[in-house]
RNA sequence: GGGCGAUUAGCUCAGUUGGCUAGAGCGCAUCGUUUACACCGAUGAUGUCACUGGUUCGAGUCCGGUAUCGCCCA
């Protein structure tokens, strides 16, 4: 094959011939059986809502350069690929995506499923052709960005490997009694329509107001007594729901309306006013907000608030709630029918009122008739839906919890962690005592800090709400058979007893009826269990899909419609029907729960899921524990900590990965998240396309520091020239700055385009005349011009090898030689040690200044004379070159691929005594180096340095007298003892000739400084560059040079004049500043007599 | 309210157990296109290390406080 390189580097000539390479040899999938250390790591599967952004491309290229160098060490490493569906996010984005486009949405369906159409089954398929475009997507954006994951093992979390996995932890949490059904009240999001868990919750602060209002004080008839209770409250329409009024008993003014009553204003319902101590005593004068704004009197509405629902629990009180699902005031979802609401005509209406007319309208009631006291101005935090972004609603229902309060879950947690990341609490609320009962942790977090927030979380857990109101996710596997007519609406204590008695005797029949079907099924009696948690009801949990089937088909018959006396559907196998059906109690329903779990339950079973369990596969005994997980800090709590408990508790105590890793978020500019609202968001794609992925990666890799944010200034590319500017900015009126909607272009005069924030917020479309211009940011230009560097690094290098016999014996190895061998070696050790303690900067940027500076700036120059005649030296270079490769492999897998082919034509081995460099056919499978310490040559690096300081005098001196950069000029330089012997040895010699471009070089230890030179001073040695000097120029340079020594000098005569600095500093250190003051001395006479000479 | 982070050159950021005459990339200025690279080279200018106390021979670095910005949790 021919592969000579291009002058240019052009990734998008290089990037598919590459991929195909590495698809040739399979070389990202791994199997148990491959030798090495098992090394994993899962993905934090995206999102099919949307394409993968900046922050996942970072996130991803991270996970690669883990992987890789892992490979490349010899550990047996698989990186795990897949993506997470997204309840609630993906449902929303489709339901979204169908109204706009007019088409029959989710509400729609919702009828449909009403009238028996398959409503349901038919969004299902929606999202689903959703879906598979988004996973297409994401799974093309990570195989173009180069990700290495083992393809053949990508995953989803509602495929059917994963839905096993569901379906089983579900089934054995249930059994172990850590899933219970509540009637709780759980945060409302009334856009949705769903049940959100804590932290699906996100705290805003609101400008709204406290309202005051009068409830007349009456007596439990209702006869008013003529006083009034004044309630202060920021959500009067709840009101409505009111059962009580709660005054402290310790509230001097108004502990004696305790007893009393009020009649409610437009409900009329009379209700106690209660002592309870959660109440605030009202102090206007105080500095405590609450106290400040507080009246005295508490209106409790158990249905609609948290705290209020506690005081209710703690007075017995009755909990009505007043909305409808969508928010929406409602006299049909928990009003007591005894208060015949319909009949109210006070009440009319507000009934069907949104939550927010209602407030108004209640106000206003409030107003006409004199009840209304005032309003007041407060700020305070409401919890808003993550997704929908609507005010969450407290709201009574009945949900599925998972029980992570209990130690075998939140415990295990915590016991997970390291010893040596502990922090001294004061212990968790869910439990008595210290949160540590083990020391059995591994897990180790990084940067440390994070622990922290992993520790408190789970010492402030609360029971975790799993059912959500969606369609889109694992259908909960719990089947519900109510029975009707097992006694009356409430019971009495004897009627209570038989009727759990009568209970008994029916599930007993629906046991055994399921021990039939499951048994003639071949299914084990095991693979389901029932809860009891009423008289009427009892749940069945079915382990396996095949199970659900069998529950299915049994509700199916369950459920047959009785037409004439005869059923209209037989159950298919007369024998099971005889034996167990027939026995079943005719008073019977059912159904399967019609909620889904919670994203996260299925995400939390991902390190386990993705490789086989429940079965224990050798991919899974091999592999999990993973090694590390990368994520972003917000994600501590919604998945790592999930993760962590359910793998421990589902396998002995096995951590789900050893390390977590948190990278920093991405912030555009101005220190704002990227969104796409905000239209500040930079597609990985577009830079791909404009850099190439190995810049975008190594652009990345080089912002990752161990900071909770970094900033990448997002820039536009203007669509009628293609050349990318910083653009305009504005206001969005919401304190944030965007770019303005249209923006000019920088140099197509009079032309103009749409900026992404005018797309996203509609205040612009793009036209054909004023294009929408796509975003980009200059940072990417830093790994574009270094993977050009390399490039041409590597072709030039190659250019002057091929043709000669690298491996041949003879030549000498040189001053520069040894100096990049010794560099070499000191790189090697300085990026794998960072690379393993996740420092992905220092990886970075120590690569950069080593390929940059130490090889292309002096190494490539220093052996342009001689490299095509020195056998050894070429063997350097090209030793170089290979490790080069292999050490940036990781972060630029693209290029270096490229250029390692083209190695091997040019010269098939490399490696020198101190660096073996094993052969191989394909870099992402050679191995990484490791170089002996003996190949750092201490004395190479000083003497190399000192050249360099000479040659960088020279320079200096040649830029000061406007030398033109390839004029010769003779040199004189005033040395002795060892650096006389180097300057005059022919590699000195000859490497300052090279870099100083100087045609004549003189040394000796009593040289004078000839008529009209240049000089410049370097401690005790003197450089003099001839026939240059300007007396006046001359003079004014060096008399800024004494400035410099001088303020130098008197810095260091200062720090030894402190007599404490001699005793109690350390010696060689004071040794040091002596001897750099005695050169600086020196210097600063021979430059004082230098211009005395003048 | 509790916790975490940030504040270093015009911009984005390094600065690893205190030893600094504070660095990098971009940008800026001057010079340079006989072939590795103009996605380049040489040279240069630019800093009260947010403020303020303290510890220390010595503080960008450690400790206390203040201010501003951001994030997480209530």
């Amino acid at each position: 094959m021919s592969s000579e390189l291009a002058s240019m580097y052009v990734p998008a000539d290089v990037e598919p011939d590459i991929t195909k390479l590495w698809n040739d040899a399979n070389a990202f999938h791994a199997t148990p059986e491959d030798k090495g250390v098992p090394y994993s790591i899962v993905i934090p599967p995206p999102n099919v809502t949307a394409a993968l952004h900046m922050g996942h491309a970072l996130n991803n290229t991270l996970q690669d350069i883990l992987t890789r160098y892992h490979r490349m060490v010899g550990f047996n490493a698989m990186w795990m690929p897949g993506t997470d569906h997204a309840g609630i996010a993906t449902q929303t984005v489709v339901d979204k995506r169908l109204q706009a486009e007019g088409k029959p949405a989710l509400k729609e369906h919702k009828q449909m499923e009403l009238n028996g159409e398959g409503g349901r089954d038919k969004f299902i398929a929606l999202v689903q052709d959703w879906k598979d475009e988004y996973e297409g997507r994401i799974t093309d954006q990570l195989k173009a960005m180069g990700c290495s994951c083992d393809w053949d093992r990508q995953r989803f979390t509602m495929d059917e490997t994963c839905a096993k996995a569901v379906r089983e932890a579900f089934f054995q949490l249930f059994k172990d009694g850590l899933i219970y059904r509540g009637k709780r009240l759980v945060n409302w999001d009334p856009a949705t329509q769903t049940a959100l868990a804590d932290d699906e919750v996100e705290m805003r602060d609101i400008d709204g107001f406290f309202y005051y209002m009068k409830y007349p004080i009456c007596d439990e008839q209702g006869n008013l007594t003529g006083e009034f209770a004044t309630v202060a409250t920021t959500r009067p329409e709840t009101m409505l729901g009111d059962t009580a009024v709660a005054v402290n008993p310790d509230d001097p003014k108004n502990k004696h309306t305790i007893g009393q009553f009020v009649k409610l204003p437009i409900v009329d319902r009379i209700i106690p006013i209660i002592g309870d101590d959660y109440v605030v005593i009202g102090d206007p004068e105080s500095s405590d907000e609450k106290a400040k704004f507080a009246s005295g009197f508490l209106k409790v509405t158990p249905a609609h608030d948290p705290n209020d629902y506690m005081i209710g629990q703690r007075h017995d009180l009755p909990i009505i709630n007043v909305m409808a699902l969508d928010g929406s005031i409602s006299i049909t979802h928990g009003w007591p029918e005894s208060e015949k609401p319909e009949a109210n005509e006070t009440l009319k209406p507000f009934v069907g009122l949104s939550r927010e007319e209602a407030r108004k309208a209640i106000i206003k009631w409030f107003e006409a008739n004199d009840l209304f006291v005032e309003k007041k101005p407060y700020k305070h935090s409401v919890g808003h839906s993550y997704r929908s972004h609507v005010p969450v609603e407290p709201y009574l229902s009945d949900q599925w919890y998972v029980k992570v309060t209990d130690d075998r879950l939140a415990g295990a947690a915590l016991n997970a962690m390291s010893p040596t990341q502990r922090q001294q609490s004061e212990g968790c609320v869910w439990k008595e005592g210290a949160s540590f009962t083990e020391d059995t942790g591994e897990l180790t977090f990084y940067p440390p800090r994070y622990a922290k927030n992993f520790q408190s979380w789970h010492e402030n857990i609360r029971d975790w709400c799993i059912s959500r109101q969606l369609w889109w996710g694992h259908r909960i596997p719990v089947w519900t058979f109510k029975f009707n007519n097992v006694g009356p609406q409430s019971f009495t204590l004897g009627e209570r007893e038989s009727a759990w008695k009568q209970t008994e005797v029916h599930q007993q029949k629906i046991e055994r009826a399921i021990y039939g079907i499951f048994e003639v099924a071949g299914l084990p009696d095991e693979s389901f269990v029932r809860w009891t948690d009423d008289p009427e009801t009892c749940h069945i949990v079915a382990q396996t899909e095949a199970a659900g089937h069998l529950l299915e088909k049994l509700i199916q018959w369950i459920s047959r419609p009785v037409v004439n006396g005869s059923l209209q559907v037989e159950y298919p196998d007369t024998d099971i029907f005889d034996e167990y059906l027939s026995q079943l109690p005719e008073c019977l329903e059912a159904h399967q729960d019609p909620d889904v779990l919670d994203t996260w339950f299925s995400s939390g079973l991902w390190p386990m899921s993705t490789m086989g369990w429940p079965e224990e596969t050798d991919v899974l005994k091999t592999w999990n524990p993973s090694t590390v997980l990368c994520t972003a800090r917000e994600i501590i709590t919604l998945w790592v900590s999930r993760m962590v408990m359910f793998n421990r508790y589902f396998r002995k105590g096995d951590l789900p990965f050893k390390d977590v890793f948190i990278h920093a978020m991405i912030q555009d500019g101005h220190g704002q998240k990227m969104s796409k609202s905000l239209g500040n968001g930079v597609d990985p794609f577009d830079i791909i396309h404009s850099h190439g992925s190995d810049a975008m990666r190594f652009t990345l890799a080089s912002m990752t520091t161990q900071t909770q944010d970094v900033r990448l200034p997002v820039d536009m590319v203007c669509p009628h020239t293609g050349e990318s500017f910083t653009p305009k900015y504005v206001g969005d009126g919401r304190g944030h700055k965007v770019a303005a909607p249209v923006q000019d272009s920088p140099s197509a005069k009079g032309k103009k385009m749409v900026s992404s924030y005018g797309v996203a917020s509609g205040k612009q479309a793009p036209t054909d005349d004023m294009p929408a211009a796509r975003n980009t940011s200059e940072k990417f230009d830093l790994g574009r011009n270094f993977a050009n560097k390399l490039w041409n690094a590597v072709r030039f290098s190659l250019s002057n090898i091929e043709g000669i016999d690298a491996n041949a014996s003879g030549g000498d190895l040189t001053l520069a030689d040894k100096w990049i061998l010794s560099r070499l070696a000191q790189t090697i050790a300085s990026t794998t040690k960072a690379i393993k303690g996740y420092e992905f900067k220092p990886y970075a940027d120590g690569l950069y200044d080593f390929i940059w500076r130490d090889f292309c700036d002096w190494y490539i120059e220093a052996v342009k004379p001689t490299i095509k005649t020195n056998p050894a030296q070429a063997n350097v270079l090209t030793t170089v070159l290979d490790t080069i490769l292999r050490l940036l492999h990781p972060a630029m897998p693209y290029i270096t691929e490229k250029l390692w082919e083209r190695l091997n034509e040019v010269v098939p081995q490399r490696g020198v005594e101190g660096l073996q460099l094993p052969a191989s056919d394909l870099l992402v499978k050679a191995a990484w180096p490791v170089a002996d310490e003996s190949l750092i040559d201490t004395d190479a690096l000083k003497e190399f340095d000192l050249l360099v300081d000479v040659v960088t005098a020279v320079r200096q001196v040649r830029t000061a007298y406007k030398i033109p950069p390839r004029q010769q000029v003779v040199c004189s330089i005033k040395a002795s003892g060892e650096n006389a012997t180097l300057l005059q040895a022919s590699g000195g010699g000859g490497l300052l000739k090279t870099f100083a471009a100087i045609s004549e070089l003189n040394v000796a230890a009593d040289m004078t400084k000839p008529q009209n030179a240049a000089s410049a001073v370097l401690g005790d040695m003197e450089v003099y560059l001839h026939d240059l000097v300007n007396a006046d120029e001359e003079k004014e340079r060096l008399t800024k040079l004494i400035a410099d020594a001088e303020k130098q000098a008197k810095g260091l005569e200062g720090r030894l004049s402190n007599p404490n600095y001699a005793e109690k500093a350390p010696a060689h250190l004071v040794q040091q500043t002596r001897d750099q003051l005695a050169a600086k001395q020196a210097e600063l006479e021979s430059l004082k007599q230098q211009l005395a000479s003048l």
